[in-house]
DNA sequence: TGTACATCAGTGAACGCGCGTTCACTGATGTAC
DNA sequence: TGTACATCAGTGAACGCGCGTTCACTGATGTAC
């Protein structure tokens, strides 16, 4: 789409990986996963049909990407909480910030299981958690408040992302109603 | 597949819709719902590409029947539910127990949102969990309890189907952990 | 008990479409000397 | 500063495939009389 000055087409894209990613972020996010083609992301970024294997061997390889950026935005966020129910928060707000990553992230089925980047990029985003979690002083299991914690977070962004909590929970703030709900969990 | 007697195959095949849905139910648990097409179920099912939709219109339909279908489980599953602890035990059996049809129930973008069938089951399940939230004493919004349940219970069953707990959990069973996390929630 | 007819379930050929993949190519960029 | 060459990024034509959809059809079942 970049040009230098007028209407030429340049050959070389620019960042053509950039630019097929945000397209199928921009798929992913509104028709699903399962409605992506690398034909059409080519489509949509004004590049020849065969262009996007270049970058992304094929779909597996693009989820992957995709599945491995998810996990770093992920960590990124989860970095600087202060306790676990804020960690929550930004779990939840990390899913809303970015659902097309979150669809992805957690379907194994879609990724190259053994991608190195992907693999580290997990390990990072877990490393973030298990550090919110060892913040809890007191805690009898930390491993089990550490998945108390991922599902309830995990389970509200869900719910919310599939549109599953608009009777329920009506007009409030997600955010705010996550912190209710973390501050049932871990009760002080 | 079904004959009279001997090899002979019999022209109308007795029950093609639940053969479909049983096939559809074998696919999605292996593959996701994405791999589904209605003509592979017509081959798996012994019958001619056309047959199924006279069934299920379309893709779209099937789905929705899977949806339907599986409200109409959970809605059983929960029926008995001793307490909140126990309807989310039971949801996350329902679970492991139809993975399929968990996979499909919470994606409002693959079904017919209109459709009176599957509208009607969802009534039911809801009405279910509804009850078995009303069952907590001295809670101070049940509705936030209900939310914090089902968030609880949809996140760990999310998370163990799709692999994410085998490391954190190992082998402990399920079920079990479960128990544990609702007991954080609802302490007595 | 028998016949006629309507309805229903499944068939099979045909169609057009979008997809992924391959491949020889060409234009642009970077590097060595 | 200039030239030669290697590498890289993207092109565009071609292919074969599985898909959904349509349609005239046929075999089986149910119902009225």
């Amino acid at each position: 789409m970049t040009t230098s000055s007028g209407g030429r087409r340049a050959y070389h894209h620019g960042d053509l990986r950039r630019a097929v990613l945000t397209a199928a972020l921009d798929v992913i996010a509104s028709d699903g996963p399962a409605a992506l083609s690398l034909r059409d992301l080519a489509r949509r970024a004004g590049v020849s049909h065969a262009a996007p294997a270049h970058h992304f061997k094929d779909r597996a390889g693009l989820l992957t990407a995709i599945a491995a950026e998810g996990f770093d935005l992920l960590a990124a966020a989860l970095a600087d909480a202060a306790d676990l129910t804020d960690a929550g928060v930004r779990y939840v707000r990390f899913a809303r910030d970015h659902p097309a990553h979150f669809a992805v992230m957690f379907q194994p089925g879609l990724h190259r299981p053994e991608d190195p980047d992907l693999l580290a990029a997990r390990t990072r985003a877990g490393d973030r958690l298990r550090e919110a979690v060892s913040e809890v002083a007191g805690q009898d299991d930390p491993r089990l408040a550490g998945v108390a914690a991922w599902s309830l977070a995990h389970g509200f962004a869900t719910l919310l992302l599939t549109h599953n909590l608009t009777g329920p929970v009506g007009d409030r703030d997600p955010e705010d109603v996550f912190r209710s709900l973390a501050g049932m969990l871990f009760r002080r």
